[in-house]
RNA sequence: GGAGGGGUACCAAAGCGGUCAAAUGGGGCGGGCUGUAAACCCGUUGACUUCGGUCUUCGAAGGUUCGAAUCCUUCCCCCUCCA
């Protein structure tokens, strides 16, 4: 770089950890950052009652943000996703219900209580509800306001609308709106909470340079833009859009275990990379242990990954849980316990599965046994018949049932 | 408001009177290979079953027929074009 000026430390490390993508200002932002402590805003959609992986790079964006000093808000988008952000959409979004959508905020927001957590009173996030002041806008009093400064000819050449009106899908006019809402966001938070920088995933870039010449507009502020890139896994697919479900940040909708197995069987080649965006070990240190074994790294960044968001102790049980199921897996006999149902003894292997899994059906179970995807005891059932009587209990005192190669269970009676 | 096109399983998409529990692809699940990875290969993918079958599915409700995802009627929803 060829101003003499080192780059600011926290947006080195935001670099380093691949989290930057495009930078509305880079060289100012820079040295506003090295000047002062901002407040610094990313938006989330409230549509699901959790946040999924897919937002974890925008928590740890704001992590990073206060772990330099400088102040996050949160906005839960009780306005805008009322609205729908038709942004990298390929069709209109369902319109939740008010209660709905205030339900889902009021849980979002545990995330990055955990997250954010701190003792320094200056540093705590700042939620904020679009809601506020968007449910409140006078119509007319916002054309002539704001309106006034968006052109259909510029809305028109922004991506969101362009690739929606190119392949011929509709697009209403209420989400046409969604990026004068949001620019109108980031006003509402200059003025108010005095917040001077919109940080976003690359879909957004578009949204937060509105809402920077937005704010240049009405009160001459200069505010600046900073967006992340669209995490992709090697794979091609979308982060947090796993096929078994979304992998959600909430312990109700997804086991630390089953969060912790995410990150443990995370491809080969996005391991360093993941390192880096999702644990808060140095980049310094990666760098040291980045030769290890592969199969300890993914050990790692699933501890690290689910001790943030868990806690130690449900990483730690999540870590054992898997060891009793992978490594040791003669007898299983660490695994937790699950007592049987009393009315299953005497009665047949599909009985027995089907009262431990009840997602399960009875069909699906039979065809497990057709392809030796039932053990009990490390011992395929190839007999859907096979009774499960007192007997098998008395060689160990429990009974190892396994659902394919990952799913282990310890029955006792 | 007018004219067309369409709603099929988790998704995409065929089928357009019986041989349809519904082709094909993706995804999922199971198995193999391995490292709880990727890639690859194989199997499977409505429910219940005494494994003989039985029951419920093709937007909804009715109807025609020995027989309907397929034909008819009404309704609901989506899309495109015109006004």
């Amino acid at each position: 770089m060829w101003n003499y000026r080192p780059m600011n430390k926290f947006l080195k490390e935001f670099k380093d950890r691949g989290y930057f993508y495009q930078c509305t200002n880079e060289i100012e932002l820079s040295e506003l950052l090295d000047k002062k402590s901002i407040n610094a805003y990313i938006g989330f959609d409230s549509t699901a009652p959790s946040l999924h992986v897919g937002s974890l790079m925008q928590i740890m964006c704001l992590k990073l943000l206060q772990s330099h000093g400088h102040r996050p808000i949160v906005l839960l988008g009780g306005g805008t996703t009322r609205i729908g952000d038709p942004s990298g959409k390929e069709e209109t979004r369902k319109i939740l219900s008010e209660k709905q959508i205030e339900q889902n905020i009021k849980n979002i927001q545990n995330v990055f209580k955990i997250f954010l957590k701190t003792n320094n009173p200056k540093l705590k996030p700042i939620f904020v509800n679009n809601y506020k002041w968007l449910g409140k806008l006078n119509y007319i009093k916002f054309l002539r306001e704001i309106g006034r400064h968006f052109t259909i000819n510029k809305m028109l050449s922004f991506d969101s609308v362009k690739l929606r009106l190119e392949r011929e899908q509709s697009l209403s006019y209420m989400e046409f709106n969604y990026m004068i809402l949001q620019a109108y966001d980031f006003l509402e938070l200059n003025k108010n909470k005095n917040c001077l920088m919109q940080i976003g995933g690359s879909d957004q870039w578009g949204n937060i340079v509105n809402g920077v010449e937005l704010i240049k507009r009405q009160s001459g502020n200069q505010t600046y833009g900073l967006t992340t890139p669209l995490l992709t896994l090697s794979s091609g697919a979308k982060m947090g859009k796993t096929e078994k479900g979304a992998i959600w940040l909430d312990k109700k909708m997804l086991s630390p275990y089953d969060y912790w197995q995410f990150w443990r069987n995370t491809n080969d080649s996005d391991v360093i990379k993941f390192l880096k965006m999702f644990t808060d070990i140095s980049i310094s240190e990666i760098e040291k242990i980045k030769q290890n074994n592969i199969n300890d790294l993914k050990i790692l960044l699933a501890n690290k990954a689910t001790e943030m968001l868990h806690g130690k102790k449900e990483s730690l049980n999540a870590e054992k849980l898997a060891n009793s199921t992978f490594k040791e897996d003669s007898s299983g006999k660490n695994l937790p316990n699950i007592k049987i149902d009393k009315n299953v003894i005497n009665k047949n292997i599909v009985e027995l599965v089907s009262s431990i899994s009840k997602e399960i059906s009875k069909s699906e179970i039979r065809r497990l046994i057709k392809s030796n995807g039932i053990k009990i005891d490390n011992r395929a059932i190839v007999d859907e018949k096979f009774i499960i009587d007192n007997e098998l209990f008395k060689k160990n005192g429990f009974l190892k049932l396994s659902i394919g190669k990952k799913k282990h269970f310890k029955i006792v009676n």
